[in-house]
DNA sequence: CTGGGGAGGGGGCCC
DNA sequence: AGGGCCCCCTCCCCA
């Protein structure tokens, strides 16, 4: 048999005479016979034979067996389960929510085994294969995004901000802030660069890997149907990505830490340059229109519109809103404070924390409440505290290190102005403007004690972070 | 040990 | 669609 001979060459080849009985077991014959059989449905798919499932995307037809989509789609399987009594009729389904493209890589998937991603088409087949609830599908693309986040790194990447801080004094005790967009310790790359551009996600199919669906009544349609799966895979995400405490997280939130796409920290200073700036900006840029949707389905009426992330089961009402969300994925914190270096994913966050930290009305001493001037008082950091000691505290509690505004501040004002300047950085993966791209000239909100203008600069990360490793 | 307050993070939603 | 505001939550520090 044709098969068993196949099995054969699976033997080491070195050693053609010798025997190996031990592998020509049982399972060795399943999988292979899996596999031979898999091959000969995709073959009737592509010549059309046997097809009794039409699916139309976009207006593009794909013919197909329901018995394999059955099998690999928990969508197709409530969708079919509810006409399987009139199987006579070839079934139909019909999808605008992804594009032709990505059917095709998922249906080539299910009948393959090969799952074709790249960093172009990767979260249009996620979310596509959310949508689909073709959870290993799911699971190969996270990991896909993950291994190209390299978010992998970001222990590492919290080693650097601590060395960065510690060079700068600020640092103290355990909690480390994010000061820094890189690492000296990264773990190396699990893509290659070529890897990123295009992969060919070679998934075994082994008979661990079922195609046999669970029992229709596993398969709620609400939107729990995603939970375990998506909790699993969040599980899965979060296991492979160590998760820096953090302050402000609620835990029944899923999140991927604070390692941003700036902060990533690529061993490859090629691949990062090339790659570190465009990651989350790039799986923006690739949203689909209808990341995902939930809601309960019907054959007679859309499911409601709401967009669902791909790393968890939250969902949105706006694909604004997803992007900001995703930030708490990707780790993507576009705005440093320049005062500080202390990176926020949002902008409102970041005015906050300066008006907080470096631009209060009335700069009160921590310690002994004192009122304290730009003069008689410094920002101090301790751990992930941010506060100001007058002089007198600072010698009496020999805080030996440097103040924030010793070096961040005083250069930056220096740079900007002669006044006293409040710089809030906003990251721009082009980069191509150093000049302040937007000021506030609001003087009421402007502090007594500082009397500066508040400027918000675009930054460019990826030179900044060259700039950093090169020091 | 505990409660209060500050700082930071995230979601909802309005403009 | 983006910016911004409000609210709530968590974490941390301190009295």
């Amino acid at each position: 048999m044709e098969m068993v001979c196949e099995i054969g060459t699976n033997r080491p080849s070195g050693e053609p005479g010798r025997q190996y009985p031990q592998r020509w077991s049982r399972v060795d014959i399943t999988t292979s016979h899996q596999s031979s059989l898999l091959k000969q449905l995709d073959q009737q798919r592509r010549q059309e034979l046997f097809c009794d499932c039409n699916v139309l995307v976009e207006g593009h037809l794909f013919k197909s067996h329901r018995n394999v989509l059955f099998g690999s789609s928990g969508y197709f399987r409530m969708l079919l389960s509810q006409g399987a009594k009139h199987c006579t009729e070839p079934a139909s389904a019909s999808f605008d929510v992804f594009s032709p493209e990505t059917f095709t890589v998922i249906l080539d998937f299910v009948y393959s085994g090969l799952l074709e991603l790249s960093s172009s088409n990767v979260i249009e087949v996620m979310s596509a294969a959310s949508y689909l609830q073709m959870n290993d599908v799911i699971a190969y693309c996270k990991d896909f995004i993950k291994s190209s986040l390299e978010i992998s790194a970001k222990e590492d990447d919290d080693r650097y901000l601590c060395l960065s801080d510690s060079s700068m004094g600020h640092e103290r005790g355990g909690d480390v802030e994010q000061t820094g967009p890189c690492s000296l310790n990264a773990q190396p790359t699990i893509w290659a660069e070529d890897d990123i551009q295009s992969k060919e996600y070679q998934v075994d199919i082994s008979p661990d890997v079922t195609l046999l669906p669970p029992s229709p009544a596993q398969q709620p349609i609400m939107v729990e149907t995603e939970l375990e799966p998506d909790q699993d895979m969040q599980h899965q995400f979060t296991t492979l990505v160590p998760e820096r405490r953090r302050r402000g997280a609620p835990k029944r939130k899923a999140s991927a830490g604070r390692s941003t796409a700036s902060d990533e920290s690529p061993i490859d200073l090629q691949v990062a340059a090339s790659h570190s700036a465009q990651k989350a900006d790039e799986l923006y840029a690739t949203l689909p229109t209808i990341v995902g949707v939930v809601g309960v389905f019907s054959k007679d009426s859309n499911p409601s519109m709401r967009f669902k992330c791909p790393f968890c089961t939250h969902t949105v009402k706006r694909k604004a809103d997803l992007k900001r969300h995703l930030r708490c994925h990707t780790g993507e914190r576009p705005y440093p404070c320049q005062a500080c270096n202390k990176r926020f994913t949002r902008l409102e966050h970041l005015r906050s924390h300066f008006e907080t930290i470096h631009q209060a009305r009335k700069l009160v001493c921590r310690k002994c409440k004192r009122h304290v001037t730009d003069l008689s008082g410094r920002v101090v950091c301790e751990g992930s505290r941010r506060y100001r000691l007058c002089s007198i505290c600072i010698q009496e509690t020999g805080y030996s290190g440097m103040t924030l505004e010793d070096e961040e501040v005083g250069q930056q004002q220096h740079a900007a102005t002669d006044e006293p300047g409040l710089l809030l950085g906003v990251d721009e993966a082009e980069g191509e403007s150093q000049d302040p791209s937007w000021v506030i000239t609001d003087d009421d909100d402007l502090a007594e004690d500082s009397g500066a203008d508040l400027i918000i600069q675009e930054v460019d990360d990826s030179d900044e972070e060259l700039d950093e490793k090169q020091d």
